[in-house]
DNA sequence: CCGGCCATTGACACCCGTGTCAGTGGGACC
DNA sequence: GGTCCCACTGACACGGGTGTCAATGGCCGG
């Protein structure tokens, strides 16, 4: 076995969790089909990762970090329909860039136990309060539609997840751009013309 | 122990099952847990149920019933809005009315496995395809907007599932009719007032 | 060429939860 | 009161997956 950089070996282990987890789902992702898919001994892994539940933890950490890296503050007083755009372009862009790891953080981290649900719960939070900020600015402005901004926070997040959700889990044959409008135009408009 | 009718032993079983799932996550659920919390033997468990996965499945397809049933056509000849409301209504009544088995359905059968994940995207498939069918009719009378159904639909149960989610999860303390409204609110006309 | 270091290996022991099954007891019917 | 039946019991054996650790070997500096 070639002498490999620890840290490029870090990631070939990441890299291989990541598919099974993706393709098995957490528990039935077997330490011994992640070491196989990676090439490398059962040891290996535990000297580079405390244990399964540790690298999940982290591949979800570092989804999230990407994901929050995605979003971006929208300010009211500038047009805001290209500022929104953008960001549903992005998050989008980075959900639909590794479909594994999206589907693990969408299906497999759902669930797991009550530790993991509170992680996902804060990070929703967060984006949640961040999204909530900028309704409620909206709303000041008379650019938003009155009501709970809490409310509408959490019923277009839910639309997000879904829609990715769904893309991920069955092969939806839809293209970025149309995805994103797609959102943007039920966020912004909702569907009923009557 | 005294003597007890069958079927509701059966109940009873189920009844400290869902509990115990919705406490601790379907896999750090124990066996002996759920005995425990019906106050019964280990055998007698298996007695009724082939085993722990046979009684999750069981929980998750009566509640996907009962789901099912709360869920009717929107005729887009009579006026739409009240069909609506109505079903949101009664979607949100069963979900609520049962919190355990909402946070099993919304977070422990997500991602449990292939198998189920199945499961799961088959039925909002159907759920989909109704108000994917209701959206189209909408679109030739012009009162839904134009797109792609089928994206509309997803999104629109993305946004129910979520809120659903988060008051299940937290404890958002959201009345049954203001969760209604906000969701009819969003799904209709979205928050946009540009 | 040699010695030491360190990443890597994989067989193994341990753990824990599941499902089984031979035994128990209480009610019902004779 | 006796006997049969059947729901119920819970100790146990089995399986399989995890994490460990003593052994290995290749690379590098001397």
């Amino acid at each position: 076995m070639a002498q490999i950089d620890k840290a490029e070996r870090r990631q070939q282990i990441l890299a291989a969790a990541r598919d099974v987890f993706a393709k098995r789902g957490y528990h039935a992702a077997k330490i011994d089909e992640i070491v196989a898919a990676a090439g490398v001994a059962r040891g290996t892994f535990y000297l580079y990762f405390e244990d399964k539940r540790g690298i999940f933890e982290e591949i979800v950490d570092r989804a999230f970090a990407r994901l929050g890296m995605a979003i971006t503050r929208v300010d009211p007083a500038a047009p805001v329909e290209d500022q929104i755009k953008d960001n549903i372009r992005r998050i989008v862009g980075v959900l639909l860039e590794d479909k594994a790891t999206t589907k693990i953080l969408l299906s497999d981290a759902v669930g797991l136990d009550p530790g993991f649900d509170r992680k996902l719960l804060v990070f929703y939070e967060e984006v949640g309060k961040l999204l909530r900020e900028s309704l409620t600015d909206g709303q000041a402005l008379g650019i938003v539609a009155p009501g709970d901004a809490q409310i509408l926070a959490v019923l277009a997040m839910g639309a997000m997840k879904e829609i990715l959700y769904q893309v991920t889990m069955r092969d939806l044959a839809l293209g970025e751009e149309e995805i994103v409008e797609a959102i943007y135009g039920f966020l912004s408009r909702g569907f009923l013309r009557v």
